[in-house]
DNA sequence: GTTTCGGTTCTTTTT
DNA sequence: GAACCGAAAC
């Protein structure tokens, strides 16, 4: 057995022995907070708790599954019996088994980002509420998600819109109605309603709750900081019976408040708790003091924080770099330049990580990467499984497992030749509003509705459909997807996309990841809740090249690198100006991502500064150096402008 | 009457 | 890219 003190220092060795009761532990950036979450799960294992009494909160499903497989080493395969994963992996696991209590069936679909807007967009339009003058649906989409989040009414939030918006705020109460109406109407949740209806379950059921209370003795949350206020109510009736809620956080990185995370969770978390312990954790092993002095500089001067101040164990070593440059072509030509002498100074491809404020920033460095033949990863602003091929491949899924979804038998039915809107409309009400796929008189209905051209690749089709209980695939999801392939969509891929191949090589992944799973419908459930980060860690186990890092800053949290290289650091882009005006504590929240970008990297850090932006109609912007920059003292940093 | 195709415009951050 | 719009093609 481990000796936890050989392994831990004094602060983190407190925390992860600590009796129980609240804690809360206090983590600054490279401090070892996931190493002090490990230790406490395989502590309490090794104390004799069981496993499955143990529930342990993260903000993605790759920190539960790391933390896991850390502890696992730690304290042996029963750590395995642990609940762990996303709030909202943890609300749909609840609701799979409780829904019916709030209304619900149990076979709920989940909607991702993309079902949900073209949902709003089809209430708007449904509305009339269509044209320029009318917000876009993914903006109404964030309206309603603030609302569901704070469980305040849309009207509160309408001001967001722009002030030409031809929406009056009735109209967009109007249209959120609609939106649950018809959600309600597929059987289907949001992610959203994931959360809220999570909580109505604990709010109206007493029964149910006391359950959960009295089998989570421990409730450990990581990234507290990040929570909702839907979600901090969720935690705390969770943990409410046996009151053990291990709760770590680091304000200063509370970076998603536009998503509803309130960091008064964790600032007011001791007035809630007022028996709680602290802990802090403040030596950092990560980076080199020259770059803590630019982070403890750069947060020391936002608003309400609990003070923390990042001591440095390492040995000094150079300043980060500030590096003006003209505009984003000259940017892209030095970040090159100075990947090529990290790589010839002995770092590794995968030591390096390029961050960005938005995920266009880095469209020319990209170019250049390409031109160049300089191999990098990236995960792009689009997720692996809101990718439209590997929709379209689920859509047979979907169609196969609930017969009314209408949003998966439109899709499918549009991959058909010369089906489009009219010819689904038509099909779907033969249908009277059910599709149930594996009724042949049904498949036959749509047989017959569609135009004669498209009959021919549906019978394809309709043969999977019938496989799937002939041959009894139903904890197949892979072979289904083979089939469709073949059938169909291969076809369809190589006609439609000039990337066809590498479309392909997604599926060809997707049908391997389908694997870990007994059955299609536990493959559905658990799709639609998968990041794109999730996917890129099998992409990247299965990559024989590694390459440097793109990432935008918020995908970048937990993760470090040897070298960062920071683009964009110009005032309205790094802070972004719509933060700015946006939202009230807008410069602190971006000043607390700045914050975040520069503790990822442990030697070297580079600030790229352009000064102008070019427009894509020729026009040069001016910029101004961010305020980030401006406000750090001169002496922290080394200017290494004019390299060129 | 429908579908498809080609051109144009825009791009914050994510479970 | 992808969403939207108008025009060509079926």
């Amino acid at each position: 057995m481990t000796d936890f003190r050989d392994v831990l220092n004094d602060e983190q060795y407190a925390a992860a022995t600590a009796e129980g009761g609240p804690m809360l532990v206090l983590a600054a950036a490279g401090t070892g907070k996931t190493r002090t979450l490990v230790y406490r799960v395989a502590y309490l294992v090794d104390q004799g708790v069981a496993p499955r009494r143990i529930l342990l909160l993260t903000f993605t499903n790759r920190a539960a599954k790391e933390m896991l497989d850390r502890a696992r080493a730690v304290a042996g395969e029963g750590v395995g019996g642990v609940w762990g994963g996303t709030f909202h992996h943890l609300a749909n696991r609840l609701l799979r088994r409780h829904a019916p209590e709030i209304g619900y069936d149990r076979g709920y679909t989940i909607l991702d980002q993309d079902d949900s807007r073209s949902l709003v967009s089809s209430c708007m339009k449904d509305r009339k509420f269509t044209g320029k003058e009318f917000p876009k649906p993914a903006v109404l989409m964030s309206l309603f998600s603030s609302a569901a989040n704070t469980e305040r009414p849309v009207e509160d939030f309408v001001w967001k819109l722009s002030e030409k918006s031809a929406m009056a705020s009735e109209d967009v109460a109007l249209v959120c109605g609609d939106y649950s109406a018809r959600k309600k109407k597929l059987g289907a949740m949001d992610f959203d309603d994931l959360l809220v209806n999570c909580l109505r379950l604990f709010r109206e059921n007493p029964a149910t709750t006391e359950r959960y209370r009295e089998q989570f003795v421990h409730v450990l949350v990581d990234e507290y900081q990040d929570t909702n206020r839907i979600q901090a109510e969720l935690v705390g009736r969770i943990a409410g019976g046996h009151r053990n809620l291990f709760v770590v956080g680091d304000d200063f990185q509370s970076i998603y408040s536009w998503r509803g995370a309130d960091f008064q969770n964790i600032i007011s978390f001791p007035e809630r708790y007022p028996d709680l312990s602290t802990y802090k954790l403040e030596t950092n092993y990560r980076s080199v003091p020259e770059i803590l002095a630019v982070a403890n500089a750069c947060i020391a001067g936002n608003p309400e924080q609990f003070q923390k101040t990042l001591r440095a164990t390492r040995d000094s070593y150079r300043k980060p770099a500030v590096a003006r440059v003209r505009d984003g072509q000259e940017q892209a030509r030095y970040v090159l330049e100075e990947i090529r002498q990290l790589r010839r100074s002995g770092y590794k491809a995968s030591d390096i990580a390029v961050l960005y404020r938005a995920h266009f920033n880095s469209m020319e460095l990209q170019m250049v990467l390409t031109r160049e033949q300089v191999p990098y990863m990236i995960t792009s602003g689009v997720r692996f499984f809101e990718q439209a091929h590997i929709k379209d491949v689920c859509s047979i899924l979907r169609v196969l497992v609930s017969p009314t979804d209408e949003m998966a038998f439109s899709r499918l039915l549009g991959l058909l030749p010369g089906v489009g809107p009219k010819g689904i409309a038509k099909a779907w009400s033969a249908l009277g509003g059910v599709f149930n796929a594996r009724d042949a008189a049904h498949r036959k209905r749509v047989r017959a509705s569609l135009r004669p051209a498209a009959r021919e690749p549906w019978s394809a089709v309709e043969a999977v459909l019938q496989a799937y209980d002939e041959e009894d695939l139903s904890d197949d999801a892979g072979e289904v997807i083979h089939r469709f392939m073949e059938a169909l969509y291969k076809k369809h891929v190589m006609n439609t996309y000039d990337n066809g191949p590498r479309r392909l090589d997604d599926i060809t992944e997707l049908i391997l990841y389908t694997g870990r799973f007994e059955s299609v419908e536990q493959f559905l459930s658990d799709v639609a809740l998968l990041t794109n980060l999730d996917a890129e860690v099998e992409a990247v186990a299965n990559a024989p090249e590694d390459g440097i890092r793109l990432s935008t800053v918020h995908q970048a949290k937990g993760l470090e690198w040897s070298a960062v290289i920071i683009l964009w650091m110009t005032d309205g882009m790094f802070p972004s100006a719509r933060t700015l005006w946006e939202s009230e504590g807008g410069e602190a929240e971006e000043r607390r991502l700045f914050y975040v970008a520069v503790t990822r990297a442990k030697d070297e850090l580079r600030l790229c500064v352009p000064e102008v932006r070019r427009n894509r109609d020729g026009t040069v912007m001016y910029c101004s150096p961010s305020r980030f920059i401006e406000e750090l003292p001169p002496d922290l940093v080394e200017d290494v402008s004019g390299w060129f």
